[in-house]
DNA sequence: AAGACGAAAGTGGTTGA
DNA sequence: TCAACAACTTTCGTCTT
């Protein structure tokens, strides 16, 4: 594999812009830098070298491969109109010089082609277009970007859109493909940026999941913990704090069964007051979307069966 | 006055008949 | 399809700092 020679890419001292570590880890899979302590990702899109994808069957070889042009799941979006605003000065209102006749020939050609599109890729483009929105007011690195389109184009490829909004299918789309990437972001954050219901959002993610066959675990605690705490802009101290919380408390069978987010919450509020930077519940509840009281139930289960020296 | 606490009733989703 | 159920929320009065 070429994955050998990416190594020495990245090997130089690298800091973390938020929090001054030093704790980088590189993320090849993701193509991301993500600090260890904060969970800020640095460095998206880090390296590009030979094929990032890996195609677990022929559907995926076909949709995936590339063909001409490299890889790019926004397929049908494909830079058709921002190519073609071309280096040239006309844009200014100047008459185009004859020497850039060709040019001119080309520009027609392309809106030729632009107008054949179909039906079924004009709503891919809008979907494309709805998934990039989404993604970029919630910062999502490019990864996640690309696997939702991929998601997309399958439900529309299996006629799942028909009767469902594009908005709707597209936030499902990211939301499995934060899940997917261990990224998770809560169904409220996506209802917040959209004018969807959290309802809406997760029956259609369960209905895509079901009808797309996809198996996703249920969310781990640990994987919202450096998010929320980078939010609250809390030290990494507290981050790996409460990811030890965690850990002890997935020893001891706390974990299933409770809504991943309140326990990440919980060990939050935990690890401020151990480390005598203490939060209020409030604060924390509502980063996380949950209720103090969720926070409470959470972290006195937590006190009680895990022998941590805490007192208020 | 703000934060934490906990009881009680209500909500939405899952499960199993 | 329906009822039972657990987790979580909302609301509110009380206690603590």
């Amino acid at each position: 594999m070429s994955k050998k020679r990416k190594k020495p890419v990245v090997e130089q001292i690298i800091k973390c812009p938020e929090c001054n570590s030093t704790q980088i880890s590189k993320d090849y899979s993701r193509a991301e830098l993500v600090c260890d302590e904060c969970g800020l990702v640095i460095v998206e899109n880090l390296i590009d070298h030979g094929p990032e994808w890996r195609a677990f069957d022929s559907e995926q070889r076909r949709t995936r491969s590339r063909v001409g042009a490299p890889v790019n799941y926004m397929l049908s979006d494909k830079g058709l109109s921002t190519n073609l605003g071309w280096r040239n000065k006309d844009a200014y209102g100047k008459s185009i010089p004859t020497k850039n006749r060709p040019q001119v020939y080309r520009l027609r050609k392309w809106q030729r082609r632009a107008r054949v599109i179909n039906a079924s890729e004009r709503s891919l483009s809008l979907g494309f277009t709805e998934l990039n929105k989404v993604s970029s007011s919630l910062g999502l690195p490019r990864s996640v970007r690309e696997r939702a389109a991929v998601l997309y184009r399958q439900a529309t490829k299996k006629n799942l859109i028909r009767g469902r909004s594009v908005q709707v299918i597209a936030l499902a789309s990211i939301y499995a493909a934060c899940r997917l990437n261990n990224l998770p972001r809560t169904l409220d954050e996506l209802g917040d940026i959209s004018d969807v219901s959290r309802k809406d959002i997760g029956r259609t993610y369960r209905f895509l999941t079901r009808e797309l066959d996809l198996k996703i675990m249920p969310t781990s605690p640990v994987d919202y913990v450096p998010r929320f705490c980078s939010k609250m802009k809390l030290d990494q101290d507290v981050t790996s704090k409460s990811i030890e919380i965690l850990k002890e408390a997935s020893d001891n069978e706390l974990i299933s069964g409770r809504g991943p987010v309140g326990l990440a919450a919980a060990a939050i509020y935990m690890s401020t007051v151990l480390n005598g930077c203490r939060k209020t519940q409030r604060d924390i509840a509502e980063v996380a979307g949950v209720t103090e009281v969720t926070i409470r139930n959470r972290y006195k289960e937590l006190v009680k069966n895990l022998d941590i020296p805490f007192s208020l």
